[in-house]
DNA sequence: CATGAATGAGGTTTCATTCAT
DNA sequence: AATGAATGAAACCTCATTCAT
């Protein structure tokens, strides 16, 4: 059983590699095979198509960005907002430079694959989207957030953190610093870029 | 001659119909001669492959988004900072919105075509970057523009604008309010989401 | 009328040249066409298919070496038969080297072109063969010929002298001495290589 | 190890056939596998392309010819000149009549396949008739060989030897006298043809 | 007579998937 | 469980021929 569990582990880390290297169409099954260690036979045995394979990698990957993704609690009494803003942005860079390959299939490869993708991806941004404008239209309420809409402004953010990462992941930059990207995109996103009267 | 250039013209709208509607892997050239409707022998006696057609749109199309984006100038007597900002912003969701399909197809599913394609996609958006970057330090020099990372910035500004387009293209809203949306992602990128203290 | 068939001329002409450049499978009709500056349609009013321009050809061709070949007359006055031979030899030298082309075409390019090309091929040589043939045994009737059999040694003489031509045009050597190769392959078809005891 | 060595043959088998058979242009990859009673994938699993497929036949064909041929040795004390020379075309003659298709493709497929074959047919011939022609230099040197020229006639008794075998195989007679063969080729190349005087 | 854009059958090649061993 | 040779549908592309102008 473990074992069983193990070798599809091998195969999605090989196919992710691969898919991360070359992208999905330009990527033949033989070149996962390759990359695994494993004969076309095997490959079969653990998955039903390239097309699964690519699925559930997409599966684990939306998982992971989300799960490193925490609603804001204003009533926290150890973290301030802005530092609840920080973690979750530090959070999901670190994640995702962490492991580029993921990065680079999410963010480059998955669009087009396959209209089956596209919805799928399609789907889960809403969801980021979605509650990315709830949180601001909740902040608007208590009079946190500015007078804007909340669901075009959180499409807004979305891009530009999207953007931020995948400029610095399609140059594979082994060493990014983390803690001045996290700092600029919130600044950014919090203040925007023109300097205020005063 | 005008006909020559007519028949590559219908070629190549068929084309971006047809990569946007179920993209560039999906589409076989029987979808774009079936559209066109044209014969094998005739698309190959105005494009060299599947491939070059695409080549050809996209050049087209970051040709026609390029054109749109006006450099700001600061000592325009006629308008504002602020005007020539929403004029370009106007102007690119007008153009894009206008061809939905062309959007689509430099958005959605450019990426991922193939080394090349990629490769031309991060020059374009290089460019544009280096563009809004240099705007940017600029604006910081006269005092318009907060402290902040230009370079890392006008990433976040480009990927604000590419998504806003992007979620609305997606869905093909026939009808999009090009002035909410100019205005909500002008706003965005000048004042960010924090109401400011009083 | 007249015209009509100057103009069968010059594209019989052009597809002589093509022909014996490329070789007619790589020849392509537009070869043909560009080479007699020509359009398409016009080509198809001459001639039904690239099959009948080198049948056609490939006629000509044959009838002009026929045309050449003048059967050995041993009651002849005036000439030797040693001289009739010898002038048989220069005869069909001097027509081949004089048309380059076309001896390119006939022995490098025809065989393969087609089953019918080939059995037309075939046939001519059959032709040439048997009258060598027949030429061979009245010799030996006449007691000038050695005892040998005259079917097979026509194919060896037709052989040599093939061989011979087609190296010399194969390299296309522009100047060829005609007395000399006609000197060496009348000389060899007589009296072999070997020194006779004396 | 040896399936797949087998399963290239059999596919080079097939090819031979359906080539000597139908030609190189005529036939098509799906003869060659219908012949060979295979699928299209398996047949480029084993080559790259036609083309390949013919090369390797060639190289293949070209080597069984110049294998059998034997260098005359002056000094063997077991065999006469006359006897090697005889064994010599007794050898091309069994290998080439024992495989006709060889043959066929050999001197009537070849010619005009592509410009790459043709330079290797050339080279082929270039290097036997230099063979050839060196032998009847040394010949001549030790007093056997008439006055001629060696290069010249080197030509003439490559295009006999050609000729006889190119008729026999086209009428593919199933059963041909090898002895009566080589002897006559042989006797008309040592002595022409001419009857000497007493 | 001449044109050349259009045609489409037919050829070559690829690659995800299957299956006998 | 594992293998890897075999499969064949489907993609791309070419080019001799046609036909409306």
């Amino acid at each position: 059983m473990a074992i069983k569990e193990k070798r599809r582990e091998q195969i999605l880390g090989s196919a992710l590699e691969v898919f991360a290297e070359k992208g999905y169409h330009a990527s033949g099954v033989a070149d996962i095979l390759d990359h695994a260690g494993i004969s076309r036979g095997t490959f079969y045995l653990y998955f039903e198509s390239k097309r699964q394979v690519f699925d559930e990698l997409l599966a684990d990957l939306l998982a992971q960005v989300q799960e490193v993704l925490k609603p804001i609690d204003l009533a926290d009494p150890h973290r301030t907002v802005h530092q609840q803003l920080r973690d979750n942005c530090v959070a999901i860079l670190t994640r995702l430079f962490g492991r580029p390959a993921l990065a680079r299939v999410i963010l480059a490869e998955a669009a087009g694959v396959d209209a089956d993708v596209d919805r799928r991806l399609e789907a889960f941004y809403d969801e980021v989207i979605s509650l990315l404008s709830e949180t601001l239209a909740f902040g608007q309420a208590v009079g946190m957030v500015r007078d804007l809409d909340p669901q075009l402004v959180a499409m807004c953010i979305v891009g530009s953190v999207k953007e931020l990462i995948y400029q610095h992941v399609l140059r594979d930059r082994a060493s990014v610093d983390i803690e001045r990207l996290a700092n600029a995109v919130l600044d950014y996103n919090l203040h925007g870029i023109i300097k205020a009267r005063p």
